[in-house]
DNA sequence: TTGCTAAGTGTTATGGTATAACATATCAAC
DNA sequence: GTTGATATGTTATACCATAACACTTAGCAA
C-alpha cells in the first residue's frame, strides 16, 4: 500500500500516460470513452486535486462540452463506475484515480489546509471494517475511507501557502 | 471493537439511559444541553437510524422548536462536536452515537437495502489509514470510515422488507 | 443593579450539491 | 434501414448547508 499525492512528479507525463491507459482499458472492456468523458478525466488528471462537479462543469462549459449539471454528473458517474475517478465524500468532490480498471478500496488523506489529497489502496477484507463486517454478517459493497488532517507540508511548524 | 445496530434491544431504555448520560456529561463539561439540543438528541436516539437534517427539522418544527434550517444544523453541530452524534458522509445524514463524550473514530456499516446503520469503534492509529499517515507524515484530525453493503437481514437469500 | 460579554436563537436569503424526467441523437447489430 | 441500447441536451426541481444579521438570554464583574 503506497500513498501518492504529496510528492512532485512529471505531471504532463502522468496525465498522458493515464489517459492512454484509460483508452486501452475502455477498448478492452467495451466501455465508451466519449469526448465528454475523456475530457472530464483529462481535467481531473490535470487538476490533480479534488474537484466539485460544478467546477468540472464550468470547465466543460467553457469548452462547449455541456452547460447543465447532468453533463458533469453523468461523466463523473461513468468515470467512478469505471474506476477512473473516486468521489471524496468528505468534500463532495471528485478526483482522478492513479490506478484504474479493477475494483479497489481507496483510502484518502485529505489536507484541510492546502486541500491536497493523497490516495492509498487498502485491502477491505483485511481492514478493521472487514473484521466488523465478518463478525456481524455484513456484506461490503463499497467502502469510504478518508482521513482529514494536515499533510507533511502543512504541519503547524511549516504552514504552507 | 464491537458493532451495535443490527440487533434488537430495549429501545425506550436505551434512549433514556443515553439521554441521562448526555445530561451528566454536559453538566460535567460545562456544555449546555438546551431544549432544542436535548430534543434533537432524543429524536435521533428514538429514530435509531440516520436522519437527514431536514428530517430532524420537520420533527422539531411540528413541536414548535424551530422552522428554519439553521435550527437543525446548529443542534447537529453541537451534538456532533460533543460526540453525541455522527454524520454519515455517504448519506448526508446524522445518527446518534451509542457512545459519547471522548473523541473516537467511529466506523459505520450502512445497509443500502433497509437503511439501517451499525456503528463500530476503531483505533485510527492502528488502522491501515494510520499506517499510511505515519508513512507519509500526515497528521490525522478526523476519520470517515464507512462501508455500504447488505446487513445480515438483507442478504440476497433473505431480502428484508 | 447595572452593564458587559459570550452563547444561543429567530429569521431571511442564498449558495452548493444532485437528480428526475423527457426529448433527441448516435451507433452497432440484426 | 429498422431496432434497441446507450449517450446527450435541456428544463426543472429537490435536497443539503451556511452566511449574515437582529434579538435574547445567562453568567459574571464592577
Amino acid at each position: 500500500m503506497a500513498a501518492i499525492g504529496f510528492d512532485t512528479h512529471d505531471h504532463a507525463q502522468c496525465v498522458s500516460t493515464t489517459l492512454t491507459r484509460a483508452e486501452t482499458y475502455c477498448a478492452e472492456n467495451k466501455l465508451k470513452l466519449t469526448p465528454i468523458r475523456r475530457r472530464s478525466l483529462e481535467i481531473l488528471l490535470a487538476e490533480h486535486r479534488a474537484l466539485g462537479a460544478y467546477d468540472l462543469l464550468a470547465i466543460l462549459a467553457k469548452e462547449g462540452l455541456g452547460t447543465a449539471p447532468p453533463v458533469a454528473y453523468r461523466a463523473l458517474d461513468f468515470l467512478t463506475a469505471a474506476g477512473f475517478a473516486h468521489k471524496i465524500e468528505g468534500l463532495n468532490a471528485y478526483i482522478a484515480c492513479a490506478h484504474f480498471g479493477a475494483d479497489h478500496a481507496p483510502a484518502f488523506l485529505i489536507c484541510t489546509s492546502c486541500k491536497s489529497v493523497a490516495e492509498a489502496e487498502t485491502d477491505a477484507t483485511e481492514s478493521q471494517l472487514g473484521d466488523v463486517a465478518r463478525a456481524t454478517g455484513f456484506t461490503i459493497r463499497h467502502t469510504v475511507i478518508e482521513a482529514l488532517g494536515l499533510c507533511p507540508k502543512c504541519q503547524p511548524e511549516t504552514p504552507c501557502a
